[in-house]
DNA sequence: GACGCGAATTGACCCCGATCAAATAACTTT
DNA sequence: AAAGTTATTTGATCGGGGTCAATTCGCGTC
């Protein structure tokens, strides 16, 4: 892991991002006053659950994964995060513990901000309160899909839900790149690799071609249907 | 369903409760007015999934399940809410839908409060958006805990952790009744009833012993070994 | 273009939990 | 207390998906 300081793409990055977009400019690069950022490597852990952690962390770059541990060793993907994505904001709320580990799913940059400041400011600037709280909603609803998923739908059900989430409306036809490894994708989808693959081979059958990272879909009602 | 008015009783289930009771009590009994209740049998039905809402409601008495419907008309439940807990509430920030149907899963009486003054409220109100924020991350680390024990625990170890969730700490043996029907906790725990009904006779040799509502437990340790 | 290595697929097998059906238990009502 | 519901348990069966082992594929390197 290397620390270095904030580029003027990495200020993009961020001020583009769902969260601070929402923010007054000014208000916005207050907030990125004192950042840090570090690199990281595929697979380098970035904080530990239970860890204490006094710092909100922003991607810059690549993706993180955050998953609990069982007791067995097994992992349990809570969430896979692009770039834009905040995390290790609930800590800031809640003791101030991690509630799960996050590790670098392929080549990562994070920023980090000291979760003292940004509470502070979120006491007393209303517009960051807002963003945290639709941020903190957000992110609810997206771990109450995935619970709802995982119990009500098949592993060609989720792979088929996941692939029209990237379908444009109204197309019936279309294709694009996985944006990360077929691996991260069956730990986000709650699956064990060899089941992704068994449900694209499923999904052959509904019109769906799975050529490495790049996924064709010939009839989207079909997958609608599935 | 009937509606009524705020009896003092509810008043106080109300300021006692986790939200309300980090707020001075003037900001909490500024909220509370206005407040409408509202009295439904079990099953009754508070909400449906993407209904538009513009209240967040409170548990005043008994229980309410949220769930989503799956196509073939599946439940999974998200969340079980007793008496004290607040929901609908994500819904205020997410283009005002509901993100899961509200049923009573048993008699229940809840209040509700317009969101728009709430959000008001918290828009200028630093205290209401740090209780709101509060409420957030404790609602989400509790359906990730959700998440992560349905990826990583098999039926009994989950009624296990249930028990456990319920032993105080230091006991080695206690007993507690369930708050609610087996029923209902089947479906808090992601599981058929049947499977509840199985899980707790192969806890029986770890000492559990179940008779109707009531639970006893022998032997903490051994629970958590397994 | 050949090589090498990690990622992905495929096959074989097994276990957990869903489902259906039937029996029993626990409540309500009268 | 008897009858009628509604929950819960138990048994039997089945299917989805996890795990292990063996290939095969894809991609970066030389």
């Amino acid at each position: 892991m290397k620390t270095l300081r904030l580029t003027s793409t990495d200020r993009t990055v961020l001020l583009d991002s769902h969260f601070f977009a929402r923010l007054p400019r000014p208000t916005a690069e207050a907030i990125l006053e004192g950042a840090i950022v570090s690199t990281h490597e595929e697979h380098d852990i970035v904080f530990r659950q239970d860890d204490p952690i006094d710092h909100v962390f922003f991607v810059l770059s690549g993706l993180v994964r955050l998953y609990r541990l069982g007791k067995d060793g097994r992992e349990a993907d809570i969430a896979v995060l692009p770039k834009g994505e905040i995390f290790g904001a609930n800590a800031m709320f809640l003791e101030h513990r991690a509630t799960a580990n996050a590790q670098a799913a392929e080549a990562l940059i994070v920023a980090r901000f000291e979760s003292g400041k940004l509470r502070q400011l979120a006491a007393e600037n209303t517009d960051v309160a807002q963003a945290l709280i639709e941020l903190l909603c957000r992110h609810g609803k997206m771990t109450e899909d995935c619970l709802a998923e995982d119990r009500l739908l098949t592993a060609p059900q989720r792979v088929a839900s996941y692939i029209l989430s990237h379908c444009p409306d109204g197309l019936s036809s279309f294709s694009f790149r996985l944006p990360f490894q077929k691996n991260v994708l069956a730990g986000k989808l709650g699956l064990a690799p060899e089941a992704l693959s068994r449900a694209f081979s499923t999904l052959r059958q509904s019109g769906v071609t799975v050529k490495g990272r790049m996924i064709e879909i010939r009839d989207r009602q079909a997958l609608e249907r599935f």
